[in-house]
RNA sequence: CGGGCUGUAGCGCAGUGGCUAGCGCGCUUGGUUCGGGACCAAGAGGCCGGGGGUUCAAGUCCCCCCAGCCCGACCA
């Protein structure tokens, strides 16, 4: 017997924390707060980060690479910036066992080494804009870290543009959350809110944050991507200016944006149950995992008719074979299923005989019995109800767990009990906010887009008018 | 960084101050099984997290340290 899961009614952190270790996507490493992400959360890693790459590429931009040191004072020239990322800042003071003459900061983030490269790169609107995107890790000395929701370490990608005006850069802003927010919908089946983020939670540095928000299945919410515009901030802080047609000359304007692994946390979370993984078949790094059954008697033909299935399958999809005769059909069918291969194919003598598979889905359990000449429709056919199951079953579950309230001692009481989103009317003001965190631990997730105008009524917290219907909840 | 819990075989755990530290799972070898986590047999595997103390005697008691998880404050 293979080590339980635990149930997600049970604990949800043992439960998050088992599928990671157990589905073997990561595991502790020997320093604190960092992982180790091994081949099968990886391979998921690849998948995320080639669809993005490609729609990156599709909407203009270009891959780059800059260092992952960068001079302490680079950091400094953006007061917001540095105050915001200076707690959590790891600093290399020592090379070649000389002490450094300035210390160097191991990147948090890269605004500052980039808008000091751009400062020698622009010089005139023909320069612009400039759309560059960067695969890269980062680091944050985080108090408190989750394997793959936040850990010291994490892998991401962080573009950072810069535009002749402030339209031509909220334009970029927002066609990135878009592309995030189209990523994490079609590939990742994970339903998301998109909207801006209140003065309190935007990122330090920033003009405005927007954010793609999805719901866990403990009802709190997860920042699954956020896109920054940035305004003429580090044009200023870096002197990046460019002079336009007639010859005046102005500040640069930026975006940043990017997600990270946490990525992967966002996925096990939305969609795993207690059997283990659960994937979208749009993500998983495999998508059919082939499981022959024989007696020893008939291992050779069996194993024949499996092969050849396999090779079958393997021009259309992605495809394990476990033909090992160490374990039991049982036992391979709990182990596939913890790692989350969206569809099983079992096949034995029976249905050598009638020379058909066994289907079975890995999101409903739900078994079919098709003919070997329709397989690979069949197949196909799956994959993608289970993509669109996954989604819906997603959205159903954010629906039905968000509530309008528009009394404090509601929305209280909400927060107390099972909670979830709660959609309410919010003045704008820093002192509600707090408030909120304060008495019930939620903050303002998002500010929805087009949702001024439902505005109508009173803040929930102080009862002055309400300029935002704002989702409140708790968050990772 | 505060509070709590836990460190004993790869994993999960037992282990009144006393002799050679156990159990389950996993692992290795051989054999029988095989359509939902099979079984038999024989093996391998331990600086009892680290350091200091108390004691005739420490996995067990005391002190310090370290690590991990959970709960807070901080964050993608």
């Amino acid at each position: 017997m293979a080590d339980r899961i635990t149930p997600r009614n049970v604990n949800y952190s043992d439960w998050y924390i088992d599928i990671v270790i157990q589905a073997k996507l990561a595991d502790y490493s020997p320093v604190k707060g960092c992982m180790v992400i091994r081949p099968r959360g990886y391979a998921l890693w690849e998948r995320i980060q080639s669809v993005l790459d490609g729609m990156f590429k599709a909407t203009g931009h270009q891959n780059a690479y800059f260092p992952l040191l960068i001079p302490e004072s680079f950091l400094q020239k953006e007061a917001e910036h540095v105050e915001g990322f200076a707690p959590e800042l790891a600093v290399v003071t020592i090379g070649g066992g000389e002490p450094l003459e300035e210390p160097l900061v191991i990147r948090p983030t890269s605004e500052t080494i980039i808008w000091s490269m751009y400062k020698k790169w622009i010089q005139s609107y023909r320069d612009l804009p400039l759309l560059i995107n960067q695969w890269a890790n980062v680091l944050r000395w985080e108090k408190r870290t989750r394997l793959f929701l936040r850990t010291t370490e994490f892998l991401w990608q962080e573009g950072h543009t810069a535009h002749a005006t402030a339209e031509e850069a909220q334009e970029e802003t927002l066609r990135m959350l878009n592309v995030y927010r189209t990523f994490a919908e079609e590939y990742l089946a994970l339903p998301v809110l998109t909207g801006r983020k209140s003065e309190s939670e935007k990122f330090a540095g920033a003009v405005a944050t927007y954010a793609i928000e999805a719901m866990m299945q403990d009802r709190k919410a997860l920042q699954a991507g956020t896109s920054h515009n940035l305004g003429q901030n580090f044009a200023k802080a870096f002197d990046v200016t460019f002079q336009d047609k007639n010859g005046n000359l102005s500040y640069v304007y930026a975006t940043s944006w990017g997600v990270s692994t946490r990525l992967i946390g966002a996925l096990i979370m939305a969609h795993s149950d207690d059997k283990g993984l659960v994937l979208p078949p749009k993500i998983a790094p495999t998508q059919v995992v082939v499981i022959p059954i024989y007696k020893t008697a008939n291992k050779g033909e069996i194993l024949d008719y499996s092969s050849r299935l396999v090779q079958t399958l393997k021009e259309e999809f992605t495809v394990e074979y476990d033909p090992d005769d160490s374990s039991s059909p049982g036992y391979k069918f709990a182990e596939w299923e913890l790692l989350g291969v969206p569809v099983r194919v079992e096949v034995g003598p029976k249905d050598k005989e009638k020379n058909q598979v066994v289907l079975v889905r890995r999101d409903t359990g739900e078994k079919s019995y098709v003919a070997l000449n329709e397989v690979k429709q069949r197949i196909r056919e799956l994959l993608d109800a289970i993509q669109k199951n996954l989604y819906q079953r997603a959205l159903e579950f954010r629906i039905s767990h968000t509530r309008q309230i528009a009394q404090y001692t509601e929305f209280k009481t909400f927060f107390e009990e099972d909670g979830g989103f709660a959609e309410s009317p919010w003045c704008g003001s820093a002192d509600c906010e707090a408030r909120v965190k304060e008495d019930t631990k939620a903050t303002i997730r998002v500010l929805p887009f087009g949702n001024e105008e439902r505005a109508n009524g009173v803040c929930v917290v102080c009862g002055n008018p309400a300029k935002h219907l704002a989702i409140f909840a708790k968050s990772y």
